[in-house]
DNA sequence: CATGAATGAGCTTTCATTCAT
DNA sequence: AATGAATGAAAGCTCATTCAT
């Protein structure tokens, strides 16, 4: 029992000294969000962890490797979340439904992660490229592995170009949340989903319809 | 007759005088799009433009000018084009593929732009937040606009809400148009314009096929 | 009769391209009293002359070189006059008071002049170091001749020393102007003369009142 | 007995810290009054002080902040010796006598001083404008004091405006201290207070001598 | 003579990073 | 581990001066 105890207290210590870690992590991001990374300097950083600037520099090899630390750990956590959405769902719409509102949720609860991922995808690029990178593959990979589930179930279409209907997805959902995040008014986000998920699957169009009369 | 041909001459001088105006935003763009807004130096936009770096603050206020100006004046050129191709089409589905042909076409063959329009979407915003909001609007309007007419000719559903559908197409373009910006094999922007308004069109899925059978 | 008046177009030409030196002159000179002279520059003083920035290195060396002349051109100009109202009276006195009412008078005639000199006198020192010697210089000169007269004549006393005698006036004189300067009322700096000489002439102490009694 | 050490040296500890703040300032005022506000570099004064560049901005907000600094530290302390000195006379001339020496005292003592004040005084007038003017306030209101007082004792004459007797005091030292300061022999400037004095209370004048015959 | 666009040296200031404590 | 004072390279920007027109 004692030792058990003790453990506990060993974990709980340095999950305490973790915490540094993630500390100035959350603290990044949060200061990332509000003045873009070039913007933010590491002092501003570390004043919003409640830590001196040096320490900073116990966790983290410079400030770029801070982003690229956050994309890690956040791109990880997110990813799981968006996996174990799929793998719950029955048919490939539903999969591809809960996915987004998954996407859409995640998104809306953190406002900062939202804006790096929006905004920094791109400024940073270089950064933490491989990071982001990897993050839009998994998704890519899961809208595959939809769409080709989809196709056998005869709910989506064969005649499609898997690749551009990633992009068609993907970038329907980013520009959703990028409104969202430009927006004034903070209506709610997941909302969108269904609608957006109708347009994906039905289009614009009265073809199919006009066909039917 | 040779008044003229002074007055000719004169505009000659005075546009090259003003070419020094473009070179150096020329140069800018070039710069940015290389390195970033944040990463690039006016010495190097200097050095790129073949002027002094004094010379940029003849022309521009400060650094940030430089990018509000070339928002303000590629955003208004490229904009009438969209507009002309618009117009042009019958009907709203070849506007619409003729808008995105054009948007793709201009985003290929000013690569340098196009980065710029990407990934400074976002980054800058603050700085060129107007000139990008109001080319961002002008071209939400112009779907609206496209959609409405669709709508009354029967060919786009009505049953939409349009906002979305505007945040669903520019989407969808941008993001092809950042596959494509990140890819290493520099394959046909243009020739996914047909592919990618088939998808807006008809969407992914099988219901309205299904039906018909 | 033409030969004659050709000549006097000539001159007046001359005059008129003189007066260009002049007019930079005059410019420089209210620049330098607005702003100071470190924080001038040579195209405010161009604008303000109306002429080209190069221009003004046609008549001057370089931005010191302006002051350099205003120096000596106000100095002459002015100690003249000095000279002119000291010969004028007629006993030691008279001739003290006179050329501190000039003095007085022409300074606030001229304000711009009065806040070169006096802000001027020591900011720049080492550029027209010599020009403001040499003023200070005749200054006190002139006084040293007004005290040797009035020693002789017998209005002012022997026992003085006339080196500090110089310093002890032309600091007087020199504050009042300064205050009157940094005043925001503007009142009538030449009444200040014949109070500050009755000073001069008699002090502050009731000593020789006293031994009357 | 070994806390009070510890806080000893703690305080040496803190004062060495505070000592790069004084360390810069006397820095500042070395290289202000060899070359003037405007020709100094802030790298000049780190290079002086011994410290690195950017080190000066830890201590003072910008290059005109250490200027602010140094007036506001000297004029408080320099005019408490000042009081103390005007306090200590018995009688108002010992006061005035008293106030003039320690004044040329001070500024004999602190070369570097005494050029920033007679200097900057004009040259820098709106970065320093409070420090120097609440200076200058002191230094008049303390004349007034004692002018009223030696009106009263029987030893000043009633009839003076006062508000012209400070200027034409003040003047006088300042006009003492400035020729001091631009002559090359270094001679004994406390010495030149008991004539100047004497200069002040009985005037240039005969007048009260000649009554007397 | 006059112009004013162009130059580039030189300045102030910021900030990521280090290291003695 | 933690600190935060110190560093100094690097950046944006100004402006006296030049020179082709």
């Amino acid at each position: 029992m004692r030792l058990e105890a003790l453990s506990r207290e060993v974990k709980i210590n340095k999950k305490n000294k973790n915490d540094k870690y993630h500390l100035i992590l959350e603290a990044a991001v949060k200061v990332f969000a509000r003045q873009g990374f070039y913007q933010s300097t590491v002092a501003q950083i570390a004043r919003e962890a409640g830590v001196a600037d040096g320490t900073i520099y116990l966790y983290f090899k410079n400030k770029d490797d801070i982003l690229v630390h956050f994309f890690q750990y956040k791109t990880k956590q997110v990813f799981e979340r968006f996996r174990a959405e799929v793998n719950h769902a029955e048919n490939s719409l539903d999969k591809l439904r809960n996915l987004i509102k998954r996407h859409l949720a995640e998104f809306q609860r953190d406002r900062d992660m939202a804006i790096l991922y929006q905004v920094g995808t791109h400024q940073i690029d270089r950064l933490a490229e491989d990071q982001i990178r990897e993050m839009s593959k998994m998704y890519q990979d899961l809208i595959s592995e939809i769409v080709e589930a989809g196709q056998q179930e005869g709910s989506i279409r064969k005649d499609l170009y898997v690749g551009l209907v990633k992009r068609f997805i993907l970038g329907g959902v980013d520009e959703v949340i990028n409104t969202w995040l430009h927006s004034e008014r903070e209506y709610d986000l997941v909302s969108m989903a269904d609608p957006l998920v109708e347009l994906f699957v039905r289009g614009i169009g009265t073809l199919g319809i006009t066909n039917d009369e």
